[in-house]
DNA sequence: AGCACGCCGACT
DNA sequence: GTCGGCGTGCTC
């Protein structure tokens, strides 16, 4: 295993081989010769570009990076992105179509972009359509759809077959219908044949269109009508007053006239007019009738219109000004820095300040958070500061949002900060200075799913490098990875060691659960040392956090005579019950179930909850406190664009008591009042089946701990465990980050993870389990004979089987040594020989790089 | 991913 | 004959 030179074959080419940007112009072309031909990316998982002809009156108005309107396959039309123009004639015997329409007359992805997407694609190992499909907001990509009407000449030669006449009959209303409402209004499951021989007998008629999704944001605005406006402006002065006055028998739009002309402006929504005045829409009706008042309809954007930057900075502290130079001393040299400050160092003050820094050279910056904790209070608190420069981006923002965002990104006034999740990495900045990458440690960051599967500070990374900016990667619990590469002086690294204001770290107070449980002294799920301290901190008037790392009412019901467990049909795993819908629920698919009055296995009726979720753990809590204020974040209390900001909200202004919740309740928030936070089950964190869930464990009850404690008293965590002997319980208590770190580390190194070595994952899918197994087992043999001993597996994931597909996965651990490139061509290779077996072609193969 | 095409079994 | 359900192959 030692040995680094594996058994690569030598092949030519190692790369993807997909060209983007113009390409070496022959002597030939060296004129201003336009363009003949464009190769595009198309928003599919397909691994090639794919080459059209460009007509002669498009060629001027078409750039790489614009999008393009093109025919691809039998029917349909898709919005390609144009990665290459030349003039090179494809070879191969095929048809070249044609450009049907050009969208942009100037590139919507600039070509550092591009570079980005072919680096996640190549890195991640998904195609570039994948990246496309992530990058860009759905808003730009407009798809076409086959749209059906009848033919009102058509004289019936022939007979039709049932369901043909079943399609005929519904269209002789001579409505235009799309194939899945026709496929919904007659029940017929595949229509499209049958629309196709309807079409060939000219029964029907079948054109194709583009749909246009993105529909810019209007509102109905009332002015005065242009004649009156020019009368009352230059010649007659006083003809408002007339105008006014001619009004008397009409006393309503008289007052509304004047509370027009009252607001000194030019237009105004009518929605506002008529709210400020408190005249009715008929009054206003009768005005614009008699040509006095017009009304119009405006274009407006979707983005939060913000004050211009109020605000001034706050000065930073001693601690805090040492290490903004430290890391400005660091971006003289390395490109990426890491800044380890613990909870309440101040760090946000201290990127406001890089911010500003980055601004005042005329540069952007791109501020990235992890999904759960946008919005609240760090939004807040850089609006404050930056206002009108800061866009945000979030996934809960509307699709039409993002589209606006982008457009402004590309206009000459873009914003100069983008704050924002994920997939921000992928808007375009024209003059990138900085990325903050905040919590960096969070796992959010990591495309699960679908492909790409990209982790977004990697990309971030990239994306830096490329634009000549600096990464400050900040959190108080660093993940090994970017500690280690922080030690090893691949990054700058800089410890905030220092919390503001005096707040003292936490008591962690452990309590064994296992014990007291053994002793029947748990109520439910809380120890009565969490009890009395909760009761304590209730009659000083101060709040509680409880941090339970499960949503639902119960992860598992159980009989209680046999112990048959409810499991979803769909994916292996118990369901989750949750009380408020009265339901199971399967956390992997979605999928939700009725509850069964009894057991099927055994016909037994009592049907027990095993376990406690945040639902749970609310309904407890407000049995052994009823008159405590409780509240629950989690998401299922969350979907909703606001909800998340107003049960913060709530409790930031002590309308709530108590607030139970999942990780999300750890994320960014400060708390003035939390004096006690309760960590009710700290095993369910340790015994996740992933090499990081020490790590994870450690930095959670980290996290949440932080939140207790205030300017002037001490905080108190409880943390309930079964297993208190586990080094990590100890570095919690201790906050011992580096204890952490050198474990992790020594194990990381006997098991072969990272940071020694990087993982692939390599999943197998298939509907038929026998199938995945065979598979699973060629496979193995081919990769063990290019990989070794550094494959592990085949392997059945705790979770074999997701919405019906049986689930295979292998490891493999690669020194850091070995080429990547190589690696990558191997893992192709090998899938495509898989899938090129005739037994394996419906099986799906993919891989999860660097996976989290 | 769609979509066509071809093959098969079922229904009437 | 018609219909619906797959597997297979291709998209400039």
């Amino acid at each position: 295993m030692n040995n680094p030179n594996i058994p690569f074959p030598s092949f030519g080419q190692l790369q993807t081989g997909i060209a983007i940007g113009e390409p070496q112009q022959r002597m030939t072309d060296k004129g201003e010769k336009p363009s003949l031909f464009a190769d595009v990316i198309v928003p599919l998982p397909l691994a090639n570009s794919y080459t059209y002809r460009l007509p002669a009156n498009m060629a001027e108005m078409v750039q790489v990076g614009s999008r393009v309107i093109v025919p691809f396959g039998q029917k349909r039309f898709y919005t390609a992105i144009v990665i290459c123009l030349h003039n090179t004639p494809p070879y191969g015997d095929y048809e070249v179509k044609s450009i049907t329409e050009v969208l942009d007359p100037y590139p919507i992805v600039l070509p550092e972009q591009l570079k980005l997407w072919q680096w996640v694609a190549e890195y991640y190992l998904c195609t570039l359509g994948d990246v496309y499909k992530a990058a860009l907001p759905s808003g730009m990509r407009l798809e076409s759809e086959t749209h059906v009407e009848i033919n009102s000449d058509f004289m019936a030669e022939e007979r039709f077959t049932p369901n043909e006449e079943k399609i005929y009959q519904l269209l002789t209303d001579g409505k235009v219908r799309t194939v899945s409402v026709i496929e919904k209004e007659t029940g017929i499951k595949n229509a499209l044949p049958t629309i196709s021989n309807l079409l060939h007998k000219e029964a029907i008629f079948v054109k194709e269109e583009v749909k246009r999704t993105y529909k810019p944001k209007t509102e109905v605005c009332i002015r005065l009508n242009s004649g009156v406006k020019e009368l009352g402006n230059s010649c007659h002065p006083e003809y408002l007053h007339h105008l006014i006055d001619s009004l008397k028998r009409a006393p309503k739009q008289q007052q509304l006239l004047m509370d027009f002309i009252s607001m000194e402006t030019e237009s105004v929504t009518k929605k506002e007019l008529l709210s400020i005045s408190g005249a009715s829409s008929a009054t206003l009706a009768q005005l614009i009738e008699k040509g006095i008042l017009q009304q119009y309809i405006r274009e407006v954007g979707r983005l939060e219109k913000r004050q211009a930057t109020a605000t001034p900075l706050n000065k930073l502290n001693s601690h805090q000004q040492e290490a903004f130079e430290k890391i400005t001393e660091s971006f003289t040299t390395r490109n990426v820095c890491l800044l380890h400050g613990v909870t309440s160092s101040g760090k946000t003050e201290i990127y406001i300040h890089l911010i500003s820094k980055a601004l005042d050279e005329g540069k952007q910056v791109l501020y990235l958070l992890p999904e759960i904790a946008l919005t609240t209070q760090i939004t807040e608190r850089l609006q404050r500061v930056f206002g009108n420069r800061m866009g945000v981006y979030h996934s809960k923002f509307s699709d039409e949002e993002r589209v606006e965002i982008w457009q402004k990104q590309l206009s000459p006034t873009p914003y100069d900060i983008i704050l924002g999740v994920r997939s921000s990495v992928f808007l375009p900045f024209q003059n990138l200075g900085l990325v903050i990458v905040d919590e960096e440690h969070e796992s959010t960051y990591k495309q699960q799913e679908p492909s790409p599967r990209y982790h977004a500070r990697s990309a971030a990374t990239v994306l830096a490098s490329m634009a000549g900016a600096k990464v400050l990667l900040g959190t108080a619990t660093p993940s090994i990875e970017s500690y280690y590469n922080a030690l090893t002086g691949k990054y700058g690294l800089v410890a905030l060691t220092h919390r503001h204001q005096s707040i003292q770290l936490p008591e962690i107070e452990v309590v064994d659960i296992a014990e007291l449980r053994h002793k029947r002294r748990m109520t439910g799920p809380f120890s009565p040392a969490l009890l009395g301290h909760i009761r304590g901190a209730l009659e000083r008037g101060e709040q509680v956090i409880l941090f339970q790392n499960r949503r639902g009412f119960a992860p598992m019901i159980e009989c209680h005579t046999c112990g048959w467990v409810p499991k979803c049909k769909n994916c292996d795993v118990s369901l989750t019950y949750h009380r408020g819908m009265n339901q199971l629920t399967c956390h992997y698919c979605g999928y939700t179930y009725q509850i069964p009055t009894s057991c099927p296995a055994c016909e037994g009726e009592e049907l027990r909850h095993r376990g406690y979720g945040t639902e749970r753990i609310e309904k407890s809590i407000k049995e052994v406190f009823p008159t405590a204020r409780v509240a629950r974040m989690d998401l299922d209390t969350t979907r909703t664009r606001h909800a998340h900001e107003r049960i913060i909200h709530n409790f930031q202004s002590g309308q709530t008591d108590i607030l139970i919740g999942t990780q999300m309740v750890s994320k960014g928030l400060d708390f003035e009042h939390v004096s006690v936070v309760g960590i009710l089950d700290a095993d369910t964190m340790m015994n996740f089946p992933d090499f990081r869930s020490h790590e994870r464990a450690f930095q959670l009850m980290a996290q949440v701990a932080g939140r207790a404690g205030r300017k002037h008293h001490r905080g108190l965590v409880v943390l309930q465990t079964r297993s208190k002997e586990v080094p990590v319980i100890h570095q919690v208590v201790t906050n011992d980050y580096q204890g952490l770190y050198d474990d992790q580390l020594a194990e990381r190194l006997l098991f072969r993870y990272p940071p020694y070595y990087r993982l692939t994952y390599i999943y197998l899918k298939h509907r038929q389990a026998d199938l995945v197994e065979i598979l699973a087992r060629e496979m193995a043999t081919q990769l063990r004979a290019i990989f070794g001993d550094r494959i592990l597996g085949p392997d059945t994931p705790p979770v074999a089987r997701v919405q019906t597909f049986y689930i295979r996965k292998f490891i493999l651990k690669m020194e850091t040594s070995a080429s990547l490139p190589k690696v990558r061509q191997q893992l192709n290779l090998v899938r495509d020989r898989m899938l090129a077996d005739a037994r394996f072609r419906s099986c799906v193969i993919y891989f999860d790089v660097d996976p989290c």
